[in-house]
RNA sequence: GGGCCCGUGGUCUAGCUGGUUAUGACAUCGCCUUUACACGGCGGGGGUCAUGAGUUCGAAUCUCAUCGGGCCCA
């Protein structure tokens, strides 16, 4: 049982990486017997690259299952990749050098797949190298037939239940990216732009989007205001284009922007869209889905929006319809995907039916960590105003499951027995209503979110053979993606199941690079979690994921909090190290509290209540004040002085005390080897591997033993420590070598057991009931606020500064007698004892001694 | 424009159901080779708790306002 002097993690990690056995993670789906807990993994976009935000995420996943299962839980791990999207598609493209249009659709569709698979390989290896306990038996992978059957069977549900529709219907529309996109898609960023003042026939109004003028289906004005009232209802030319548009009347047309006059264009904005259905006005499209000017701009027609822009505020000028030009500042919707400015177009799209009641009520019901980022969601919810578009006009998703009949206008849903299937590539094996079996098959396919947002279903055995087991218990996810993953996540099990998902949802924050700014390419200041391995371990990595902040906030990262981290595990692995050096032939067996020290049942009072704090930090999510309460109880308790006091006795001839020692310190060990298990899978392993059976991640967490904390043990084990410690300052103070002896020791006090203190200082030790021989002196009076304040409230201040006066001597003298008198502005009040504590300093009388003050026990050193 | 979070020594942070001397880490300075560890031990210096007002005997903590930072949304 050698115990090697240094920890080498790049030994240590790999060999516990490759010879655990990972069936120990699984989740047992006929076990009935222990708790459920079913962890809704977030699944990642397979880049590739498993970053930073979603290491620190799956360490927090990691520390909640580790724990759980060590608390007697069936827990299940799962873990999926969200495969389909156009990142996959500008990627393959880039690859290949193709463009998705050149080859056929189905061989653009495999090449996705075929670079998703390798990504996913280089993504799961990370996280192996990272020690996460997933359960690879529950991995699921979206673009895989298993999965995205149950996407189209989720999709055939809900349009049997109605709640899903095709409608022609303004949508958010990416020009480059060339399809629809939701609400949640859009990210909006500031932008100088100019607002324009345009004559329209008498009328001056203003606008920003000059080159939709062809679009302009009408112009509006507040009713209340008094310059216009006259034009409401008339009839105005729009210039350049010379249609006539109607003026109306809108409450919500601010008279105070511009000229307090808009046109209503189809579509400038989302407001536009408010507007058109309002007064339900006509369409004009003047933008197509490539993002060029239509058929209706006339001479415009195939100019990029830009370009138009340009060419109509020139001829605007020249014919003298634009009179005055001037900054504005705008906030521009764009595509989060690749920052294009959006357009609202209508198109015929496909959308699912949004119930925000049925969102909140679900909401309610589940619990948020943090609590505010509740608000998130309620805020998004409160603000829908649009159904969710879940079609897009991408290649490589989840195909819609539908044929269009080309003799009638029967539309064709699969169904679920047919799924999966891919409507370009089979036809239905039944005929259409009208008998005829001529079909076109619908392109378009869904929203990837339509995927993911069944990863709870999925993942609790939903459309198997097992039992259903919604709600999962814990959903893990990055609070910017609180208005799609968690929003649609609900809804879309409430839709399909009327359960809520998920109990809790515990919201991560984002990783922020060393200088205080998001982690970004463009910044430099990207860290990944594989070089943090590679310069320290995975462990330490873990670490700083731990002790970075509580879950929800922002986190940043700083090597010297890796550093840090393996440097407790240098401290940990001597200590270890220590501990085994005189563990090598220990037995272990339960010993009686009386067979121990009292330094042995401090330690144990404190082992219990680091116990007892870290596992309601667990329970709570808090897993860096677990951390710090583990750390803390290492380094300052067990190793700066459990350690040093019981040297002696571990190095000397006393059998039962050393027995006790003994016994102590492999309690510790083996309970700190349990406590680290969540945290650092791999140094606890390495740790336990001395002194258990079997891995520790099968073992249980360590259970409280009340019986072992006591108030009194610890306050006469701190007293031993602080003896120990003064001296050993003491020693140092005066150039002392610190095993050199002393004369004598006297602790003018009590204390039942004086063999820790002898070894600890090498010195004879008396302990003398008593007082010492010389003077001991009050010095100072002070108040005890907490007693005084709430007793005497509007007095206080008035009694303190009484008491502050009084000589202290005298007071302290007064205490002696039970009750203590003072003047408080001419009136004499009694205080009770318990007013004020004395401060005394202990004067030595001449001897050639030195007295310490430990906690207001006097203790004289004589050398 | 609305909502949410935050402002504590040089840096990061704990405390924030009000109570005496504000926690810890990193950095810094001084001392120390002590049979687990110098990636260590012991000790020191360094804080108008963003600002202002209020409530209170008493405010880092509660209330309001102001300033500053971040995030989400319109």
């Amino acid at each position: 049982m050698t115990v090697p002097k240094e920890y080498d993690p790049h030994i240590i990690e790999p060999k516990w990486r490759d010879s655990w056995n990972m069936s120990m993670y699984h989740f047992d789906w006929k076990d009935s017997t222990r708790p459920q807990f079913i962890i809704d993994t977030p699944p990642p976009y397979p880049t590739g690259n498993f970053h930073i935000g979603n290491s620190l995420n799956w360490c927090y996943i990691d520390f909640v299952a580790r724990y759980k299962r060590m608390c007697g839980y069936n827990v299940m791990f799962p873990q999926g990749w969200d495969c389909h999207g156009l990142p996959t598609e500008v990627k393959v493209e880039e690859i290949h050098g193709i463009t998705k249009n050149e080859v056929p659709r189905e061989e653009f569709r495999n090449m996705c797949r075929e670079l998703t698979v390798g990504n996913i390989e280089k993504m799961r290896n990370t996280m192996l190298n990272l020690g996460f306990s997933t359960d690879w038996s529950n991995e699921f992978v979206t673009m895989e037939p298993e999965y995205y059957s149950k996407t189209q069977r989720s999709f055939r549900k809900m349009y049997d239940m109605d709640r899903l529709y095709q409608s022609e219907h303004p949508v958010n529309w990416c020009p480059r990216c060339e399809t629809a996109i939701a609400f949640a898609e859009v990210e909006y960023d500031s932008r100088e732009t100019k607002l324009n003042y345009l004559y329209f026939d008498g009328l001056q109004i203003a606008t920003s989007r000059p080159e939709l003028l062809a679009a302009c289906v009408a112009v509006a004005i507040n009713p209340e205001d008094e310059r216009y009232k006259e034009h409401l209802g008339s009839t105005v030319k729009v210039p350049l284009f010379g249609h006539d548009v109607k003026v109306i009347g809108d409450k919500d047309v601010d008279p105070a922007f511009g000229t307090g006059v808009v046109m209503i264009c189809t579509f400038g904005d989302k407001q536009d869209v408010r507007w058109w259905m309002e007064h339900s006005l006509p369409l004009r499209k003047a933008i197509d889905k490539s993002g060029l000017m239509t058929d209706i701009a006339g001479k415009y027609k195939g100019m990029s929006i830009p370009e138009c822009k340009k060419a109509i505020i020139e001829d605007l000028e020249k014919e003298g319809h634009l009179f005055e030009q001037k900054p504005l500042e705008q906030n521009v919707g764009m595509c989060w995907r690749c920052s294009t400015p959006i357009e609202i177009l209508s198109e015929r799209q496909w959308f699912i039916k949004i119930d925000t009641d049925e969102v909140s009520k679900a909401s309610n019901d589940i619990e948020w960590l943090p609590e505010y980022m509740k608000v998130r969601l309620d805020n998004w919810t409160n603000t829908m105003e649009w159904d969710w578009c879940i079609s897009r006009q991408r290649l490589f998703a989840t195909p819609i499951p539908v044929w269009y009949c080309k003799h009638c206008d029967g539309v064709m849903v699969a169904k679920e027995e047919w799924m999966p299937i891919d409507p370009t590539q089979q036809q239905p094996p039944e005929a259409c209503k009208c008998g005829s079996t001529e079909f076109e098959a619908e392109e378009d396919v869904l929203d990837t979110w339509m995927d993911s947002s069944i990863t709870a279903l999925h993942v609790s055995g939903w459309l198997t053979d097992h039992e259903m087991r919604l709600p999962t218990q814990l959903r893990p996810q990055g609070h910017d993606i609180i208005r799609t993953w968690a929003f649609y996540t609900i809804l879309r099990s409430m839709a399909i199941t009327g359960k809520k998902p998920w109990d809790a949802i515990l919201v991560n924050g984002m990783v922020l690079g060393e200088d205080g700014h998001k982690m970004s390419k463009s910044l430099g200041n990207v860290i990944a979690p594989e070089e943090v391995i590679k310069d320290y371990s995975a462990d330490s990595f873990r670490q700083w994921a731990a002790i970075g902040g509580s879950p929800g906030s922002d986190v940043m990262f700083r090597w010297k909090d890796v550093v840090s981290a393996s440097r407790f595990f240098t401290k940990m692995w001597s200590i270890y190290r220590f501990a085994m050096s005189h563990l090598e032939d220990y037995e272990h067996c339960e010993m009686d509290v009386s067979e121990l020290k009292i330094v042995d049942r401090w330690l144990f009072s404190n082992l219990n209540t680091l116990v007892r704090s870290v596992t309601g930090s667990m329970d709570d999510y808090q897993f860096d004040e677990a951390f710090k309460a583990v750390r803390g109880f290492t380094w300052d308790i067990l190793a700066d002085n459990y350690i040093e006091l019981v040297k002696s006795r571990l190095y000397g001839d006393d059998e039962s005390g050393k027995k006790a020692a003994k016994y102590t310190l492999y309690v510790a060990i083996d309970t700190l080897s349990r406590l680290l298990a969540p945290f650092a899978p791999f140094f606890a392993e390495e740790m336990f591997s001395r002194i258990g059976n079997g891995s520790v991640h099968v073992h249980s967490w360590p259970k409280v033993c009340e019986s072992m904390i006591d108030a009194e043990i610890e306050k006469s084990g701190e007293f031993i420590k602080d003896v120990a410690s003064n001296v050993r300052r003491y020693k140092s103070e005066h150039g002392m070598a610190l095993n050199a002896p002393l004369e004598k020791i006297e602790i003018y006090g009590s204390l039942a057991d004086i063999t820790d203190v002898l070894g600890a200082t090498n010195s004879p030790v008396e302990v003398i009931a008593g007082e010492p021989d010389f003077e001991h002196v009050p010095v100072n009076v002070k108040p005890n606020m907490g007693v005084i304040g709430p007793k005497f409230r509007g007095q206080a201040k008035d009694i303190i500064n009484a008491l502050l006066e009084e000589n202290p001597k005298k007071i302290a003298d007064e205490i002696a007698k039970g009750k203590i008198t003072v003047k408080v502005k001419g009136d004499m009040l009694e205080l009770d004892p318990e007013c004020v504590e004395i401060e005394k300093e202990v004067v030595s009388a001449g001897r050639a001694v030195d007295v310490l003050d430990i906690g207001g026990v006097p203790v004289v050193i004589v050398r």
